[in-house]
Formats: structure tokens, C-alpha cells, sequence
DNA sequence: TGGGAAGGTCCCATTGAACGGAAGCGGGGG
DNA sequence: CCCCCGCTTCCGTTCAATGGGACCTTCCCA
């Protein structure tokens, strides 16, 4: 079909190549590489040694690959959300100190919180938002924070597509989520993603109300004070808007 | 010459592409992307079609283009940095609540530092070290704390190689610079990047003497305390390079 | 209101870069 | 010693990538 037997252009496997690389990192052998992308060992064999002749990958250690730091330097140095973990982090941090708990920093990409920043405290409850990691918005408070701040017309495409895979939900109960996060200005989860644990999140919201991102909180649950967080966190959603309405 | 008639592979055009971006994003029109990246307008907007398609680049407002969330998230997910960002984060949050300054921590990628992590204080002195930003190794003192603790072969390398395109420094002060940092422990620069700020580093260092990363801060002159500053980095540098063995 | 410049998109013949099977290499384990 | 299993190199085939040119907007100025 092509000059790549699979009908892809390099593009396309170039993108396979890096996103095959698994959260953890440390490093693939370039087998195992080649399987997870599903490229041909002779066709990865080539395109690791021209994406590290440029550093966007790194010989590991006995042969292994790994991405690399030029590939990191280039996306960091232009990402798109230089400017609001910018304008975020001081408020991250003032929220970590005055509260003590983890704070987290999401935006919206296709009906999932990507998190964008994340502090967390030295012994704090465990933390299923990695840097960088996805959580569908109707099981995370930030992702329910963000939707609930949108355009009735983008909520109503979200619920018209939403489907549980698991069938615990209907997209009625997600509705109401998503108006109590509307009328209240922020969104709580108990328990859901982490038994022990509730999520609180504001949305960070333009001029227009919309959200651009949310700020939000993980805590034991037994430590609940909302009167305490929520205006915290508000204040602070306030003073990250202004930052970012400055620059 | 080719099938490109630059000679160069798609691998080569791709990250021309994404390298031309400049530090301050805010996406790019097509036609200056093409220019920056010395590409063919046609190949620059079939290859940037393709691009978009993965989310590795954006659509911004007025036709423009900017680098993608998704490039971001892979990117990031994988990164080399991640464990060393995770294990000094908390160290640095401390230095910076305690001495009230900035804090950066960086890595040694081709005798330059590549600052992988910055926190500013609010109001604090202008700080040149953007995150994914490079300083020469000889005029940062971040650069200066990691060479002066790398294999004496390395340094000699170095050395070796050296130049200062402005001939201001030779490769003897260097020598100077390395020795007495080594001697030391610490490095420290005066008024060289900014007239009125002081720059001080440490090595964090692995268990064969090592540096694999550098913590610095950068304070304004008059507020020179050696006698604080340097064991509190010292002290964080070790806390750090204890979280990354056990990892 | 019309003309023209500037930026983006589409078309399509040409061609060499990309492809990947096969064969070579190297080390470690039996 | 030999075999196995990964990585590397070779090389003939082929079609994806290329980019000049034409076209289409949009905007600005006369």
C-alpha cells in the first residue's frame, strides 16, 4: 500500500515511536520498542538512531533507549502551558503551605483532565494525578470543574458521547454533577477515584466564565473541611485568572 | 539530491520544525514557521496538516500554529527529568521558603546547564534561568557545580574544547573557576550574569562522587550570606541525592 | 469598488528516501 | 564449542514525500 507497508507515514510512526514509551520511563530495549509501537525491528532500528542523532532519544544503559533531554529542552522551553503553571505556581504553593495537602493544576483536552502541574506533600495520601496524566472528567473533581465552567453547548456534546465503559453512571448522574459544580463554583468527589480520599476543585475561569484549568485538592477524608478549602481555593483560582489575564 | 532536495530526512525536517519555535511560543504563522525552519511553505503545511493531526501541534487563533498539548503529555509522561524533578521539588519548595530566594536545579547536556526546574519568589530579583533554558557552563554557576564534580577525563575534555566567543575569559581562569568550586563544594558567580545578583550552586551528587544534577539559587548582591546559604543548599543537595538512590 | 499583495491551500508529476526481508555479527549460557 | 537471541548492516524495490505552480481567500489601499 505504501512505501511503509502499513500505510502510515512517518509522522505517524515517529508518533508511535515516542508514545510507546510507557509513564515510568526507564528505558526500552529496542525489541521491546518495536513491538509496543508496532513497527518493524529494522524500521525502529532506523528511526531510534536518526531521533537520537538529534537527542530526541537517548542509548540507555546495555543497549536500551529512552527519551531523550533535547526532546524534553524542545517541548518545555514552547509548551503551551508554560504561561499558566507560570502564573499558577506561586498560588500552588501558598495552597500547599496554608493547607498542607496536595495541590494539583488540570486543563481540558478531549473529555479528560490532563494535569499540568502537581505539588504533593511528603507523606500525603496517595495521588492519581501524575504530571501529565489523565483522568476522565466524570471520575475527577478537576475534571468536573472544567466541564461544569464551559459553554452549554461543548456540555451537552460531553454528555451526548459520555458512556461508562463500567456502567456504574448514566450520563443523568453526570448531568448533575456537573450542574451542582455550576451552581456551587466547585466540584467534589468522595471517594471515587481513591476510597479514602475526596477531591475539591475550582475552575480557573477567563474573562468570559469559561475555565481555562482548575485548581484542586486531594484529602484523607476524614480531614473534610470545606468551609476551610474551598474559599482557599477560590481565592487563589482569582489570583491565578489576574496573573494570566496580565500577560 | 533526494527526495527532499535539501537532503535531509523527514526525522531531520520534524524537529527543524519543532525546534523553530521560539522560547516565548505564542504560536507562529505558517509562513514565518516555514522561513524559521528553512522549509518549503508546501512541505512546511503538509508536515504541520500532519502534525496537528496527532495534537502534536495546535491550530491557534488567526491561522497560526503553536505546539500541542499532546506533545506536551508525551513528552512529559516520559521525560528523563521526572525523577529528579520529584525528588528535588520538595527540597527546593523548603530553600525556597527558608531563604526566601529562588532556586533552580539543572543538569550538564553538552557543556552547557540545562535548568530543569526554577521556583521564583514573587517580587525577587530577575532570574535568567527559564526552565528548559541553557546557560555555557562557565558563566552559571549551576554549570560550574557540575563540572567541577565530573571525571577528571571529562573536565579535561572540557578544558580542552573551551572557548569564549568573547575572549573575555581563558581556559586558565576556567581552570580556576573548576578547582576552587571542587575544593569548595559549592560554586559562586558574581555579577557575571546579571550585575547585581549573585549566583550559588551545589552539586547533588550519586554515590560515586558524582554530580548528576546542581541546585542554585540566585540572590541579589547586597544580601550575601554565604555562611546561610550554602549548608542549607548543601543539606537540601544531600536530601536530594539520598531520594534518588532509593528510587 | 476594484486591484493587488500576502498568506494559505490544493494539485500532481517526479524521484530518491524510506522500507523491511535477509543475512551478518556478537555475546552469553548451556 | 555451538546455539540462540538480540542488534546491526546490506541492498533492491517502490510509493510516500516532495515542492513548483496555480488557485483561493482575506485584507488593505488607492
Amino acid at each position: 500500500m505504501a512505501n511503509s507497508a502499513s500505510g502510515d507515514s512517518v509522522v505517524d510512526r515517529i508518533v508511535r515511536l515516542i508514545a510507546a514509551f510507557p509513564q515510568d520511563v526507564h528505558a526500552l530495549q529496542l525489541s521491546e520498542l518495536a513491538e509496543r509501537a508496532g513497527l518493524p525491528l529494522t524500521t525502529t532500528h532506523r528511526l531510534v538512531r536518526q531521533l537520537a542523532g538529534h537527542g530526541l532519544l537517548e542509548a540507555g544503559p546495555g543497549g536500551s533507549v529512552r527519551p531523550g533531554l533535547r526532546l524534553w529542552e524542545l517541548v518545555n522551553r514552547t509548551s503551551p502551558t508554560l504561561a499558566l503553571r507560570q502564573a499558577a505556581m506561586p498560588f500552588m504553593e501558598d495552597i500547599q503551605q496554608v493547607l498542607n495537602q496536595n495541590v494539583n493544576l488540570a486543563v481540558l483536552d478531549g473529555w479528560e483532565a490532563l494535569f499540568v502541574e502537581r505539588l504533593s506533600r511528603r507523606g500525603s495520601v496517595a495521588n492519581r494525578a501524575q504530571v501529565a496524566g489523565r483522568m476522565p472528567v466524570h471520575i475527577s473533581s478537576a475534571g468536573l470543574a472544567l466541564v461544569a465552567h464551559q459553554d452549554k453547548a461543548l456540555q451537552q456534546q460531553y454528555l451526548d458521547q459520555f458512556a461508562d465503559p463500567d456502567g456504574k453512571v448514566g450520563p443523568d448522574d453526570v448531568r448533575g454533577l456537573l450542574a451542582e459544580t455550576a451552581h456551587q463554583g466547585f466540584a467534589q468527589l468522595k471517594g471515587v477515584v481513591d476510597p479514602d480520599t475526596w477531591g475539591i476543585a475550582v475552575p480557573v475561569l477567563n474573562r468570559r466564565q469559561r475555565a481555562v484549568a482548575s485548581l484542586g485538592v486531594v484529602v484523607p477524608l476524614r480531614e473534610m473541611r470545606l468551609q476551610a478549602l474551598v474559599p482557599a481555593l477560590q481565592t487563589a483560582a482569582r489570583g491565578i485568572a489576574r496573573r494570566l489575564a496580565d500577560s
